[in-house]
DNA sequence: GCCGTTTTCGGCCCGACTGTTTTCAGTCG
């Protein structure tokens, strides 16, 4: 049972009992579990057996208990009942855009719909407009939200979505009535995938506003359109687009809103009602006034409404309601990290293994990015796929980067290799040949089905020969490729902490690897970080910026992160 | 079902848009 198998019976279980009517708050209770669980960095066996369920958020008694009877079980009862009353197919249909639970129940109850394909042939043959409460307009809603289904692709990645979102940003430039134009929500909090692109905008002309967006080149359909707010799906994947727009009064509260997360902004109002606030998206007002008579207390700036709670600015990557609310109450927020404090990239590829360019071109981009240092680390040679160097051509290589190091003035090129970590354990160069680099990054590129002792045994072993400075992409997660392998990360953490090794934040958007969750178990734990663009091509080297939002919403400052030394420093480092 | 500077019961964020209505329910974020 891994903690996904069980935030997802939470998630059906939510499900079936708003099929049901049942409280709602009760709803939103097993669905904040499965969302906290999830979060996790840590198997709920081992949380379990500790017997510390109830340290997690949103997890009281009653879901203690039964996360204790999925562990011990395999199965729960409460949910195995429930399931009963409710076939399969339903869940699917929580999907579709604009069906919620009580046209689900209705079509089920009264048509005996069970499925997204039944909902499709029922809407066509004109079968749900003869419920009472239902017309024409309902059913063809309803063939458009299962086409959105069905293109829809889950998430996609925040490099995607950073790209679609300035092109919309781009065109809308253009518009003349906005004045000004921000991004919200999960994108602005640098999450590693996206479902949704949300804009604000300032204009005293909203209608007009949302009459050109939805008229953009860039649109394939209009959802919803009003005065305030409209959402469209993007031609380019199926994503879908909100837009708001506010007056500049309100553009805070609406930007601290729409920026979320949700559990976040639950948690804020809940604080602003017990100091006697009321906060929504147009301001913060005297939770005391009556209706019509409310005044504005702030909401022109983010800035404006923390202070008035009292409280420090909270960075939007920090937003998740992980500590960071009672930390910008005691004023005990980190100085989170910032692009100008990297100062190089360790693992960049060259065209010696598996990248696009030359070592003098990667080294040129990365002085373009104002970085100090280079370092090019190629694969070693038993990665034959990715042109892994032989002992000889890596000797090769070291002299041409000495070479090219004197040519090129202003940025240091350092010479590294990213060395796999072989089955049993070893490396793939002896020592003598790791002796001659500058820094050595070890990686694990085959046997990711190895057990998770194994698996946990060759990272560990790997961080105790004294030529490693750093651990690639530690959970060899690959975006739509593999998941992550299983670790012991208390003993990974432990070893890389006790070896002075880094752990990689790998900043390519299909990695990102450690992700958050991980990150910020081993920032706890002590260990130190390089973020890294693991740039095949030199347009890659970009790629750290994605890393830097996995570094920031893991709380990382700039001392926890080794490529934030001076070269000086960092050498010294390196020799460890 | 959770949770505690309104505490162990009684709250739980809050508003926009849509469709089917003529004041509101459902859905979404």
């Amino acid at each position: 049972m891994t903690n996904q198998d069980i935030s997802n019976i939470f998630r059906e279980i939510a499900q079936i009992l708003e099929l049901r009517g049942d409280n709602p708050f009760r709803i939103r209770a097993y669905e904040r579990a499965a969302r906290n669980i999830d979060d996790l960095a840590e198997k709920l066996e081992n949380i379990s057996a500790r017997g510390e369920l109830t340290t997690i958020a949103g997890v009281g008694s009653d879901l203690a208990r039964k996360i204790e009877e999925i562990i011990s079980k395999g199965s729960l009862k409460y949910y195995e009942e429930l399931k009963k009353t409710t076939p399969k197919g339903i869940f699917l249909m929580f999907q579709i855009p604009g069906l919620g639970p009580k046209k689900i129940k209705l079509f089920y109850d009264k048509l005996k719909i069970d499925s997204v394909e039944k909902l499709e042939k029922s809407a066509r043959a004109g079968s749900l407009s003869k419920l009472e409460g239902i017309k024409s307009k309902t059913e063809s809603n309803i063939l458009r939200g299962i086409d959105i289904f069905k293109k829809s692709k889950e998430r996609i990645l925040i490099n995607l979505a950073l790209d679609i979102a300035g092109e919309f940003v781009s065109k809308m430039k253009g518009i003349k009535e906005i004045e000004r134009l921000e991004l919200a929500g999960s994108l602005r909090r640098r999450k590693e995938t996206i479902k949704d692109i949300d804009i604000l905008a300032i204009s005293d002309k909203p209608s007009l506003v949302m009459d050109k967006f939805s008229k953009l080149s860039l649109v394939e359909q209009v959802i919803a359109k009003g005065v305030s707010k409209a959402s469209v799906i993007a031609k380019r994947s199926n994503v879908q687009v909100d837009l708001r727009v506010l007056e500049r009064k309100s553009f805070g509260s609406a930007w601290l809103y729409f920026t979320g997360s949700k559990e976040f902004n639950i948690k804020l109002r809940g604080l602003a009602a017990k100091r006697g606030y009321k906060i929504n998206e147009y301001g913060v007002f005297s939770a005391a006034e009556g209706v019509g008579v409310e005044k504005s207390l702030a909401g022109r700036s983010e800035e404006q409404i923390f202070s008035l709670l009292d409280m420090a600015y909270i960075p939007p990557e920090l937003r998740e309601d992980r500590g960071e609310i009672e930390a910008a109450l005691a004023n005990k927020l980190p100085k989170l990290i910032e692009l100008a404090n990297i100062k190089g990239d360790l693992h960049a590829h060259s065209d010696y293994s598996d990248g696009e360019n030359s070592i003098e071109e990667m080294a040129q981009a990365a002085k373009k990015l104002g970085y100090e240092y280079i370092g090019i680390a190629d694969h070693s040679q038993s990665l034959k796929i990715a042109k892994g160097l032989s002992v000889e051509r890596l000797y090769k290589k070291i002299e041409e980067i000495k070479k090219i190091d004197k040519k090129i003035s202003a940025i240091k090129v350092l010479c590294g290799s990213e060395v796999d970590i072989l089955a049993d354990g070893s490396l793939d160069y002896p020592d003598k040949v790791l002796k001659e680099l500058d820094f050595v990054i070890a990686a694990i590129h085959g046997g990711f089905k190895q057990s998770k002792a194994q698996l946990t045994r060759r990272i560990v072993s790997a961080c105790k020969n004294k030529y490693v400075s750093m651990i690639a992409h530690p959970t060899g997660m690959l975006w739509g490729v593999r998941d992550a392998y299983e670790l012991d990360f208390d003993e990974v953490f432990r070893a890389a902490k006790a070896q002075n090794v880094a752990l990689e934040i790998n900043c390519h958007p299909h990695r990102l690897d450690l992700n958050d969750i991980y990150a910020m178990r081993a920032r706890e734990a002590g260990v130190k970080f390089c973020l890294n663009a693991d740039a095949h091509i030199i347009e890659s080297l970009d790629f750290m910026e994605l890393g830097l939002g996995v570094a920031r919403r893991s709380w990382l400052t700039k001392k926890d992160v080794v490529n934030c030394m001076k070269l000086e420093q960092l050498s010294e480092w390196l020799k460890k």
